[in-house]
DNA sequence: GACCTTCTAAACCGATCAGTCTATTAAGAA
DNA sequence: TTCTTAATAGACTGATCGGTTTAGAAGGTC
């Protein structure tokens, strides 16, 4: 028999995509090993914890692409050009609104009583991220505050409405729209 | 053995908030019978096509809720009174956050490709009564297709991060924030 | 009462679920 | 080479899945 050799890494972006096209509760073992070609005895060797386990270590992964690339920017780095950048990162990562969030999907089924923790620490992070930078901008709190809740609201909803009318140019207008708002809070 | 008699109206309404909170994939038969008390031979006396057909039926019902609702009065009726009053229904409908859009979810994982037109033509048809609306209240056609389009995803992205959040309070500042945004474009 | 239709209850079915286990393979250490 | 260990393939298990069927209860009509 033919035997292919996997990375755990290797296994979490693959069983990622699985998750995200079919939710939690969808992606089933049997899915999960179609569509990554991985073995359950692969799949169980990396993940003891099963489904549980994946989910967890693959929204662990996700945070920690998005601390490194999107929120330590916007705490360290120049504020507008930090700003400026979140909107092209949100815009790969998300594939132009091809790609849905894990993360917002999670929350919407019973799969955000699983991991409250990580789901809540998500978006907290990412308002205060950005709220953070729009003040370091110059922006008062409770205005920052505002408009980063309004810019995080406005990309998960757009990247539902992208999915809902098969139609991804929402999500470009939207950003757009979004960053528009922001430069001219700025002045 | 006792027997309780239910209405199928009763039926949609009991079986549509399981959908809700569990999801299409994430609400199994013994999830729905427990949940609602009605037994398999009454789901399948109401619905023969098994879980499809509850979620079909469902989303008509939630569609035709809406077209009397909201999308009626948006074409009819004096828009600005109508679209003062979209924001009071919609904030009753979601339960000020506390109630996730059915379509939306389904709209996120592959739920979507069991029922594409009936998800596409709610958010479509929503979007198109609020422009509408606003052009009759007086906007350019480009600028009202715009701000409505923003309306709505405000409104799916606040109910996501509600529940992502675990706070509705965002969902009630995020409806604010839209009818003033709409207010201030009427002048 | 008898009869018929509508509806409910729950046993039952094959398929699929998440998860376990054993056998085997590849690769590094000695 | 030989031994050891990490990793893979896939058969297997008991539980649960969506769905079917059978049996009978409730309510109307005559």
């Amino acid at each position: 028999m033919v035997r292919t050799v996997f990375e755990k890494s290797d296994a979490i972006a693959l069983v990622a995509e699985v998750f995200r096209e079919l939710g939690y509760e969808g992606a089933s073992m049997s899915h999960i090993t179609a569509r990554t070609k991985l073995s359950k005895g692969s799949l169980y060797h990396f993940f003891p914890g099963g489904k549980e386990q994946m989910a967890a270590e693959i929204m662990a992964h996700i945070d920690a692409w998005f601390v490194t690339e999107m929120f330590k920017p916007l705490e360290d780095d120049e504020p507008r050009a930090a700003i400026a950048r979140m909107w092209q990162t949100t815009d790969s990562y998300f594939r132009s609104g091809l790609r849905v969030c894990l993360i917002g999907a999670f929350a919407l089924d019973e799969t955000r009583d699983r991991f409250p923790a990580a789901i809540r620490g998500y978006f907290h992070r990412w308002i205060d991220a950005l709220a953070g930078a729009l003040v370091k901008a110059g922006l008062p709190g409770a205005e920052a505050k505002t408009l980063a809740e309004e810019a995080v609201v406005g990309i998960q909803g757009a990247l539902t409405l992208a999915r809902a009318l098969g139609d991804d140019a929402i999500f470009g207008r939207t950003l757009a729209r979004l960053s528009q708002t922001v430069e001219s809070a700025l002045g």
